[in-house]
Parts: C-alpha cells; sequence; structure tokens
RNA sequence: GGCCCCGUAGUUCAAUGGAUAGAACAGGAGACUUCUAAGCUCUUGAUCGAGGUUCGAUUCCUCGCGGGGCCA
C-alpha cells in the first residue's frame, strides 16, 4: 500500500470511529509547498453530517487518526483542511526506490494484460504531411506510451487515405500539367491546383469526378501514375515516422475499406439503420439526438463514413482487442459520433470498445491552414527549421558524430512539447514567423536539464562517489517532494487522456533541480552529504528521462 | 440556421469545487569566474459580462458577448 491508500484508509477508520458516514476522503498535492505534501478537504465535506464547525471537526479527526506511517507531522489549517507532512525518512526510501526501480520507475499496473489498439497520424497519400498531422502524431503516441505504462500491450495502427475526391483533384493536376508522380514535391502542387479548380471550373469538376470514379473502379490505365504517386507519398510519410518516434503495426487504407464499408452499409439498409434518400444512403441520427450523414454517395462510392465503419470492424478482425482508441483532430467530433452511433446499431460489440479521442487543432496565426491557399507549414519544413536552429545553439559544443542526431532529439522535443504542454483538446495557435523555444518552458529545457545531470553523475563517477542514502541532509529539498509523486501523474494523465500532466509535472521537476543545482555543490568528497545528493541527482534523471519518453521526446546523453 | 469546443497577465499556457489564481516569453534589475548560462535569483502584470447552485466557483448551471470548428 503506497503513501497515499495509507493515509486515505486512516481517514477512513478515524471517520468511522467518529461515526461519520458516507463521505469519501479525497487527498490532494496542495499548491503551496507550505501546506504539507498532502492535504484533504474531508473535514469541510463532513462538517455537516457531523454537525460541527470544520475546524473543530478536522482537530476531532487528527486526534482519531493517530500516526501514520511515512507521514510525520499532521496539521489543521485554514477553514478547516488537514495537511499531512511527510517524513525524511519517506522521502529518502523514496529516492533509493527510484534508483533501484530505473527504467520502470512511474509504470503501473492500471491496464495489465489489455491489448489495445491506437490509431493516429493518418495523413494523405497524395497530400502535405502538415503540421495537423504532426500534432496528430504527437498526441497519439504520448498516449500509447501512457497506456504502455500502464503494462498493456499497444498496437499502433495508421490509416491513410489513398482513394477519394483528394486523390483524384491530385492525378488530374498531374496528368493535365504533366507533373512527376514520384515527387512528393510536385503532388502537393498537383493537389492544390486540383483542388482549386475544381471549386471554380465546372469542366474541371467534371472531369475530377470522373477520374474518382475510374479510381474506385480500378481503372488500370490509371494505374501506374497512381502507384507512383502512392508509394512516393508513403515513403515519404515513413521517413517522417522514424524521426518522430513512432513505429506502426498496422497500416490501413481507405482503398481497402471502402468495399467493406459498402457491405456493411447494405447489410444496415437490410436491417432499417440506414435508409435511402434521394439515390443516396444515410443514417438519420436525428433518431439519437445528431444529425444526418451519408454513407453511399448518389454514384454509389462509400463516403468516409462507411470507410470508417469498414475500418472499425476490421481492426477488431485483424487483432483480439480489449479497447480500440482512435486520436484525430476535433473538427471530426461531429463525424466521429453519428460513425459510432451507427456503428452501434451495426456492430454493438465493436462501438462499445472503441473511442474517439479528439485533440485541438494547429491554427496559424496568420489564418486558417490551407494547401488551397499555399499557407500549409509542413512537417518536414518545420523540423528543418528547428534542427537548424539546435545546430546553430550547439556549435560551441564538440558533440562531434552525434551532432546530427541530437539536433534532431532536440527539434522534435521542441515541437513535441509546444503540442503536449496544454490540454488535449485545445487549439494551438502556432506563429510561423516567431519560431519554437528552445528557452524557458520547452523542450530542450527539459533534455538540457537531463544532460546538466548525467554530467554531474559523470564527474561523481571522477569522483569516486557512490550514491548512498545513509547520510541524507535533515532539510527535506523541494525536489524530493516532488519526484515521488510521478507514478500518480502518469496514472491520471491516462485516466483523463491528458498527456499535459507529464509535460506540467516535467516542467516543475526540471525548475526545482536547476535551482538546487544552482544553489549547491553536489560533487563534493569533503560534504558527508554529496553521496546522498548524487543519489537524488541520479532520481532526477530517471525520472526525466522516463517521462521524456512518455512524451514521445528523446533524452539525448549531451546537448 | 442547428450542434460541438474555447474565452485566465501584453503574449503563449497551468490550476482535482478549496487555502495568497501558478509558469514561461516579452519588459526591468542582479549574482556567479564551481558539476553544461538552452541555466539561476529578484521584479511589474490576469479569471469576458450578468445571474444562479455551494460553507467555498477560474472550475458546475442559465443567459448574453467574443473566437474556432462541424453539419445542411
Amino acid at each position: 500500500m503506497d503513501i497515499a491508500a495509507r493515509i486515505v484508509a486512516a481517514l477512513e477508520k478515524a471517520l468511522q470511529s467518529l461515526g461519520v458516514e458516507g463521505v469519501v476522503p479525497a487527498l490532494e498535492h496542495p499548491n503551496d509547498f507550505a501546506h504539507g505534501d498532502y492535504a484533504t478537504n474531508v473535514a469541510l465535506a463532513a462538517a455537516k453530517v457531523a454537525a460541527k464547525s470544520p475546524k473543530a471537526f478536522a482537530e476531532e479527526l487528527v486526534q482519531a487518526l493517530g500516526t501514520v506511517d511515512g507521514v510525520a507531522k499532521i496539521e489543521v489549517a485554514g477553514p478547516g483542511f488537514i495537511n499531512f507532512y511527510l517524513s525524511r525518512k519517506f522521502f529518502a526510501t523514496s529516492v533509493a526506490d527510484i534508483v533501484a526501480v530505473g527504467s520502470d520507475w512511474g509504470k503501473t499496473r492500471m491496464l495489465g494484460g489489455k491489448r489495445i489498439m491506437y490509431e493516429y497520424t493518418d495523413p494523405n497519400p497524395f497530400k502535405v504531411f502538415h503540421i495537423g498531422h504532426l500534432m496528430s502524431n504527437t498526441v497519439g503516441e504520448s498516449l500509447a506510451r501512457l497506456t504502455e505504462n500502464a503494462g498493456a500491450t499497444v498496437v499502433r495502427a495508421n490509416y491513410q487515405g489513398d482513394i477519394g475526391p483528394h486523390v483524384a483533384k491530385c492525378l488530374w493536376a498531374v496528368l493535365r500539367e504533366g507533373k512527376d508522380p514520384h515527387n512528393v514535391e510536385e503532388l502537393g502542387a498537383a493537389y492544390a491546383a486540383g483542388a482549386a479548380a475544381y471549386e471554380t471550373d465546372p469542366v474541371a469538376k467534371g472531369e475530377i469526378d470522373t477520374i474518382n470514379q475510374r479510381l474506385y473502379a480500378g481503372d488500370e490505365t490509371l494505374k501506374s501514375v497512381y502507384d507512383a504517386g502512392r508509394s512516393a507519398s508513403l515513403a515519404r510519410f515513413e521517413e517522417l515516422y522514424a524521426l518522430l518516434g513512432t513505429a506502426f503495426d498496422h497500416y490501413f487504407f481507405e482503398s481497402v475499406m471502402g468495399p467493406l464499408g459498402l457491405q456493411l452499409v447494405a447489410e444496415g439498409v437490410q436491417r432499417g439503420i440506414f435508409e435511402e434518400s434521394d439515390g443516396a444512403v444515410v443514417y438519420r441520427g436525428e433518431k439519437v439526438g445528431l444529425h444526418t450523414r451519408v454513407f453511399r454517395t448518389k454514384a454509389g462510392t462509400p463516403t468516409y463514413e462507411a470507410k470508417e465503419l469498414g475500418l472499425d470492424k476490421t481492426k477488431f478482425e485483424l487483432e483480439k482487442l480489449d479497447h480500440s482508441v482512435i486520436v484525430t483532430a476535433n473538427e471530426q467530433d461531429g463525424f466521429f459520433k453519428v460513425v459510432l452511433a451507427a456503428l452501434a446499431e451495426l456492430l454493438p460489440d465493436v462501438a462499445q470498445k472503441t473511442r474517439h479521442i479528439s485533440h485541438g487543432m494547429m491554427v496559424l496565426s496568420t489564418g486558417k491552414m490551407s494547401s488551397r491557399k499555399g499557407n500549409v507549414v509542413t512537417g518536414e519544413s518545420l523540423i528543418a527549421d528547428m534542427r537548424a536552429r539546435a545546430l546553430e545553439k550547439m556549435s560551441g559544443r564538440e558533440l562531434g558524430a552525434e551532432s546530427a542526431s541530437i539536433a534532431d532529439a532536440i527539434a522534435v522535443a521542441a515541437i513535441k512539447f509546444e503540442v503536449l504542454k496544454q490540454g488535449t483538446g485545445k487549439n494551438i495557435v502556432f506563429d510561423p514567423d516567431s519560431s519554437l523555444s528552445f528557452e524557458g518552458d520547452s523542450g530542450p529545457y527539459l533534455q538540457y536539464s537531463h544532460t546538466r545531470a548525467l554530467s554531474v553523475l559523470n564527474k561523481a563517477r571522477e569522483e569516486k562517489i557512490t550514491a548512498s542514502l545513509a547520510m541524507a541532509p535533515d532539510t527535506i529539498e523541494l525536489l524530493e517532494r516532488v519526484l515521488f509523486r510521478f507514478p500518480e501523474v502518469t496514472a491520471r494523465a491516462l485516466t483523463e487522456y491528458e498527456p499535459h500532466y507529464v509535460t506540467t509535472y516535467l516542467i516543475e521537476l526540471a525548475g526545482l533541480f536547476n535551482s538546487w543545482y544552482a544553489r549547491e555543490k553536489i560533487v563534493d568528497p569533503l560534504d558527508p552529504h554529496s553521496p546522498f545528493k548524487v543519489a537524488l541527482t541520479q532520481a532526477f534523471a530517471t525520472t526525466m528521462k522516463n517521462g521524456l519518453w512518455l512524451l514521445g521526446i528523446r533524452a539525448p546523453d549531451r546537448m
């Protein structure tokens, strides 16, 4: 039983002894360190039941509590809070645990034995990989790692739109303007041209619609140019996944899901779940408080909705999953509500285990990003910018052959941090001109703190000072008081699908470490506390490294 | 028009219904010639408006205003 559970158990017992029932004691970490390590408001909540003033009741409760192992002091404060101050011994033991557990520090068993699929990133071949995909990848990868951290087996999936109107728009321009389908940049330009023509030129619209039909029909004459464009796009995406630290287990494609979706739609029509309307097939979402969406067009082609049905089913046929999670931007919230409602009627067992998690959008400070307007910030260009700045900053240091790899890690860290520092659902206002920060609250700041700690540990080895908990100073550092909370943070981040709890935690931790580092000489042969300080540094480095891993950010040894 | 999300320092973000609303950036001041200055210390500055629920509201509810998104 961990310390929080011990305190809660003691509180429950004390409440019982005072004859108060039906009040569940909740523990929190006070905002202010002066208020202890844990606090409970249970006395405020129970005062009414006990018919006493909150403060008086809190005093009685503290009397009834007696002592709790690991707690040095219990105090009543403010309007009736009960504050718990943990003991020197507790923290020293905790630091020792972190050092001993190492890379497993922060892991839980919340999802032990479960098999969970995460689908995320979802870029479309024939279109560019833009910062929105970067965002989806960042959020999805972090959630996947948080899930693995809880003991589950995670299956990573990527769903890519290799058929549909966007492909037709691109191919139309490729054929017309003689673009090279092997060249990803030319494909991007072709898509922009096709999309623009589709809106403004009725003739072009007709031609594009025809190409779309031919693609669905498997027209052989389009095959070579289609295949070239598709593989060029996919190869380029693969380079990015490697850089970003994602390795997918499954790749799904819309071209495959189309026929499956049409089957499911046909089945749904027979069962009265879908209905025909004006030649198309729709699902009347109004019956469950939503809106109507089209699942099969008048022309008989499957819509995104139909393909999604096929995809959701396929996932469970392919893998024995306990849950399937789909991560997308929140512009798809409405889409998923309706599709999952239809799925709940069609395949209830699949729908019940499928969950859609959405994140905010990357919003440019200069206006909405659109490939037609040509103001798309691509994943590659953003990473390249950051990499150049990292290299510039590293120029004074001799990092040799590792430089390129370190610069990549820093670039990715800067971007991922920006995404993961805030609540998942919120939009990110991105200013392409003022580039991302390497200073203050930033990914590189976290990495830098970690490398500093490793530097200290290196020096400790040189000076032959080994980590030891024997001589802990009487003063308990704030760093210790925050380090032990790490598993609580990872658990909460997973439960709420909010990686930013990890991010803000790591920022606080790094600040405390850097402050302590500036104040104390850690490696000092003349200081009897030095072995303890080295252990504390080790505990910090371990926590930071594990925490960064959860965010999908590499922790280089040097930078 | 219908539905969904979001409004917190100048800016970008935090805050589990709790105690004095925290950081970072920008601005101002400073220390150190010691394990990486991508750092540290100090400092100026904020809950969109009106009601309601509650012992207590940035947080929950209603209405309004403002921004974003989705659907016809």
